[in-house]
DNA sequence: ATATCGAATGCAAACGTTTGAAAAAATTTC
DNA sequence: GAAATTTTTTCAAACGTTTGCATTCGATAT
C-alpha cells in the first residue's frame, strides 16, 4: 500500500474498530488505557509510520513552534553567525527557524513579515533592510507588535521602539579600534564607512569621530568614503585615498571584508602593511586570523548575539502580561593582529 | 480593545451578524456577495488587521507551502549561496524555507527529517551530515521517500538513492586544477583532501589522483593530508608538508579556505607565492579574488545549484505519478589567478 | 440481585477556514 | 399576485488532533 496520504488517527482507528480518541490516547501514553491497546496501537503505528501531523495541533493549541528570522542577506559571516546562535538555543526548544531574505528591499521585509504573521509564527527577529532604514518605513512593524508577537531586533534596529533587541557595541569596538592606531603612532586615519544611516555603519563612524576628537586628530572628510559591505566595494575607495595628494597612513574599514579589500589594493600598490600603512576591520572573521598579514579587528559576537536574542525572546514569551522591552548590548573586542603592529 | 488574540473570521461574521462563509467569500472577492456587503466586511478586516490563519489553511488543504533545508552548517559561502538560490526561486512563489542545521551530527539530522515531515513541509533539500555518511546510515531518508515528500540532495549525497539530486561537478574541476598546476610546471602537487568518504572530498581527490596518472606524475602518499572545511584545519597540515624532506612546490587545497590557510602557512615560512609554491582552492569564494596573491581556484555555482534544486523540486511536485529522479551535475570552471601563475 | 466502583472507551466540541449544496430573500416575469 | 428566476446567504462537512465528560462493561461488595 503506498498511498501518498500520510497515515491518520482516524486510520488507525479504524483498523482497530475504536474510536480517535482511544488511538490518540493510547499514542500518548494515556494511563487510562487498556496495557494491550497501547501496545497493539502504538507497534501498529510504528509499523505504518505514522507521523503526529502538527498542522493539526498548531491549530488546535495556537501554537506553532515556529520562529521567524529576518535578514537583509545571508551571505555574511556575522549573519550566519548569529543564527547559528538562535539555532543552538532554540533548535533543541523544539523551534523551527523560518528564514527570510530581504535582499534590502523593504517590499519584500513588509511581505516577510506579513506572512510569518499569517503563519502564525511566535516570534520575530529582525535587522532590518536599508531601503526600510532609508525610508523610516514602520508601518509593517506595528502590525507586529499589535499582533503582540515578540519582536526582537538584532544588529540593524530602529532607536526608538519599544521591542527588545541584542546588539554589540559598534561604537566602543570602533572607539578602542582607532584609539588603538592612535596609539601605534599612525597619523592620517581613514574610514570605509559602509553604507550611511545603517545603525551598524553610524556607530561606528561615530566612534571614528569622537575617538579623533578626544586625541585632537583633524578630521579631514576627504579621508571617510562610503562602502557596501563586501569586498569589491572596497577597492576603488580605497584606491581613491591612496591617489590622495595626502593619502592616509591607515585605514579603518566597516568590517573585515571592506579592510581585505583596502588590504590588496595597498599591497597592489607596493605599500607595506603596517610599515606604510595600518589597517583594522570589524568582525573578526575566522579569515581574518589568516589574510597575510593577519588582520586586526574588533571581535563581533555573532553566536552570542544569537543566543541572547533568542533569551530576549523567552523572556517576552514567558513574561507576565506588563512586558518591558530589554536592551542587551554585548562589548565588541579589539583583536590585535599584525596589520596594525607597526614597530 | 487590545486582546492580543488575533482576529478571526468569526469574529468579523458576529460583528457583521452573518455567517463565517459569508465573511470567508467577501474576503476572498467571490462573485457570489453583494457588492456593499463585500466592501463593508473587506473595509472592517482591514480595519481591525484581520491575518488569514495559514495553520488553519494548510490543514484543509493538506499544503504548508513551506520547504526544509537540511544542512551541516550555514557558515561557509557555498551553503549560504546555495539556499540565497533556493530563495531566489521559492521565496517569490510563496514558500518558506524551514532552515535546520544539523552539525555534521547523524542524530540531529534524522530529527529534523522527522519534524520536516511531522510539519508537513511539502519538500526538503538535503546536503547529508558527515556522521551520516560516515556511518552510512540512510533510514531516515527512506522515511522521507515513503511519504512521497520530494527529497532532493545538494552539495553532499549517496551515490545509489532514488532521488533527484542538484551537484556541482568536483571530478572535472579538481583535475582542472591539477592539470593547471602541472602545465605550469610544478611537480610535486599536494593535497588537502578534507574528510574522507563525503562526495566532496573524494570527487576532488579522485581528480586529482587520476590527473596526476594521465600525466605520469608519481602519486606520494606523504602528500596527501586530510583536514576540514576551515582554516584552522589547515595550519598543521600544510606545516607538515611543508617540513618534509621532499617539500611540495604546489598544493591543492580542498576548498579556498583551506587554500587560503596553506597561503598563510607558506607566507610565514617565507616562501614566495607563486614562485615557490603554487596554490589553488576551490569553490571561487568572494575573498579569494581579494587574497594577497589572490587565489586561483574552481568556481562553484551554489547559487545556480539552489535554483536548479527548486527546479527538480517542482519538477517532481508537478510531475505526473510516475516520477523519475533527476541529477543535476553543473559544471565547475577554472579561475586562474596569481597564486598559481608562475612565469 | 442490586448498588457501587473502577477501568476502559466513546462522544462531541474545539481550533479557523473553505466550499458544494441547500435555503432564503429579492427580483423579474407573466 | 403567484410563479419563476436570480441573487445572496447559510448550513454542514471537512482537515487531524486533543480532552472534559459521559458512557459502557465487568467486577466487587452488600
Amino acid at each position: 500500500m503506498n498511498s501518498s496520504r500520510p497515515v491518520t488517527i482516524k486510520d488507525i482507528a479504524r483498523r482497530f474498530r475504536c474510536s480517535p480518541s482511544t488511538v490518540s490516547r493510547a499514542l500518548n501514553d494515556h494511563p487510562a488505557i487498556n496495557e494491550d491497546t497501547r501496545k497493539n496501537i502504538q507497534e501498529y503505528a510504528k509499523e505504518v509510520g505514522y507521523q503526529r501531523n502538527e498542522v493539526s495541533l498548531s491549530l488546535l493549541n495556537k501554537k506553532t513552534a515556529s520562529l521567524g528570522v529576518v535578514v537583509p542577506t545571508i551571505s555574511n559571516y556575522y549573519e550566519t553567525a548569529v543564527i547559528e546562535g538562535l539555532h543552538t538555543v532554540l533548535q533543541p526548544m523544539g523551534y523551527t527557524l523560518n528564514i527570510c531574505v530581504t535582499n534590502e528591499s523593504y517590499l519584500l521585509e513588509k511581505e516577510s513579515l506579513s506572512k510569518l504573521l499569517s503563519n502564525r509564527t511566535e516570534g520575530i527577529f529582525l535587522s532590518v533592510s536599508q531601503e526600510t532604514y532609508d525610508a523610516g518605513y514602520y508601518e509593517h512593524l506595528e502590525s507586529v507588535i499589535q499582533r503582540k508577537t515578540p519582536l526582537i531586533f538584532i544588529d540593524r534596529e530602529y532607536e526608538d521602539f519599544e521591542t527588545s533587541r541584542a546588539t554589540v557595541d559598534d561604537y566602543h569596538g570602533a572607539f578602542a579600534a582607532v584609539e588603538h592606531l592612535i596609539s601605534i603612532g599612525y597619523k592620517q586615519i581613514a574610514h570605509l564607512k559602509g553604507p550611511n544611516g545603517l545603525t551598524v555603519s553610524e556607530q561606528r563612524f561615530k566612534g571614528y569621530i569622537n575617538c579623533l576628537k578626544k586625541y585632537n586628530m583633524p578630521i579631514r572628510e576627504d579621508l571617510i568614503i562610503n562602502t557596501n559591505f563586501n569586498v569589491e566595494s572596497a577597492i576603488l575607495p580605497t584606491k581613491r585615498l591612496l591617489e590622495l595628494a595626502s593619502p592616509p597612513d591607515a585605514i579603518f574599514g566597516v568590517n573585515d571584508q571592506v579592510a581585505i579589500g583596502a588590504m590588496r589594493v595597498a599591497k597592489d600598490k607596493g605599500l607595506r602593511i603596517p610599515q606604510d600603512i595600518g589597517l583594522v576591520g570589524f568582525d573578526n572573521s575566522p579569515i581574518s586570523a589568516y589574510t597575510f598579514p593577519s588582520l586586526t579587528t574588533v571581535h563581533r559576537p555573532g553566536r552570542k548575539i544569537g543566543m541572547e536574542a533568542s533569551r530576549l525572546f523567552l523572556n517576552q514569551l514567558n513574561g507576565s502580561g506588563d512586558f518591558a522591552p530589554e536592551s542587551i548590548v554585548l562589548p565588541s573586542e579589539l583583536v590585535i593582529r599584525e596589520s596594525s603592529l607597526r614597530i
